[in-house]
DNA sequence: CGCGTTGGGTTGATGTGTCAACCCAGCCGG
DNA sequence: CCGGCTGGGTTGACACATCAACCCAACGCG
């Protein structure tokens, strides 16, 4: 597996620990300003986003699902939490299980914050990598998603055995 | 600020989003490997590797939660949880505010679940990277964290006014 | 002395994420 | 027709984070 047994090595363990703290930093300021500026929550922020970027601002709850990765309890906890605030609308139609439609207030309040939020990613994120190592952040970070996905492929089957 | 507004181009959407991907991936990952191998949560963790590395495994409250960044009433909700479970104490000693310490059955618990979850770490993070680019990675990372911090110590005194 | 302020620490309310259990329609094999 | 299975979706219980309010000893200063 690894040249060099299961230890980090102290620059190793730097890196990482400076890793973890950005992380947090990051996830905590930006929330902070979608919340304080906009009454609207990171988790918010990424159902509005993937609605309004629909053809017609509806998706199916498993859709949602798929594009944003959330489990299924999760995803439909915080439907409800939204559909209580008026983001967002369950429509029934046609064929079983309902439509998630995007509300105007929904669309006013991403329309509001996407710019504010995007120019955060920018100032403090993207423009701090610079355009060369960021497009090398995304690329390491496919492969990272990669590898965790290809681990669990092998292992579910076996964690999920009973 | 920015030569380029507020939005994100296409590729560097793509990178922004690849990176929250794998940021999410990883940290479900890593935190599920934990809470079901050995029944810690990641801020478990956190606070025991931080007690464990200190002189004799205690320390004042407003040193873990400096070393942390944790905010005072998180750490404070989540030692009472880890008191309840057994993974630390608080000690009362001379001068007002006790001490937490870890005691024997912390210690076995982070000296048990360390090795395994460096290997993961390593596995799936520090080694899909390789030693540049992580090197790369942990000095961005402190520059992130500089920028946000110089962006919050110029606005937090105007935030903060009463 | 008396009184306000600061700072470490706790508390309660609330919003959120996770797990496991469940509901229910459709499907498939007898 | 019936029984079990699958898959989208909900629910409840619980662990956790955040915010604001509070407690209280120590300090500063009139």
């Amino acid at each position: 597996m690894s040249s060099k047994g299961p230890w980090l090595d102290d620059g190793e363990q730097k890196s990482w620990r400076s890793y973890l703290l950005m992380k947090r930093t990051l996830e905590t300021h930006l929330e902070r300003h979608l919340q304080r500026e906009f009454g609207l929550s990171g988790s918010d922020f990424e159902i509005l986003v993937n609605l309004s970027e629909s053809d017609a601002g509806r998706m199916r709850a498993f859709e949602l699902s798929r594009s944003t990765q959330w489990e299924k309890s999760r995803l439909s906890h915080h439907l409800t939490r939204m559909e209580k605030r008026g983001l967002i609308r369950k429509e029934a139609c046609d064929s079983r299980y309902p439509e998630i439609v995007i509300t105007e207030e929904g669309l006013a309040a991403i329309k509001e914050c996407a710019p504010a939020h995007a120019a955060r990613v920018r100032e403090f994120f993207v423009d701090v990598f610079g355009p060369d190592r960021f497009a090398v952040l995304g690329e390491v970070s496919d492969e990272v998603v990669d590898a965790i996905g290809r681990h669990c492929d092998d292992d579910c089957p076996l964690e999920a055995r009973s």
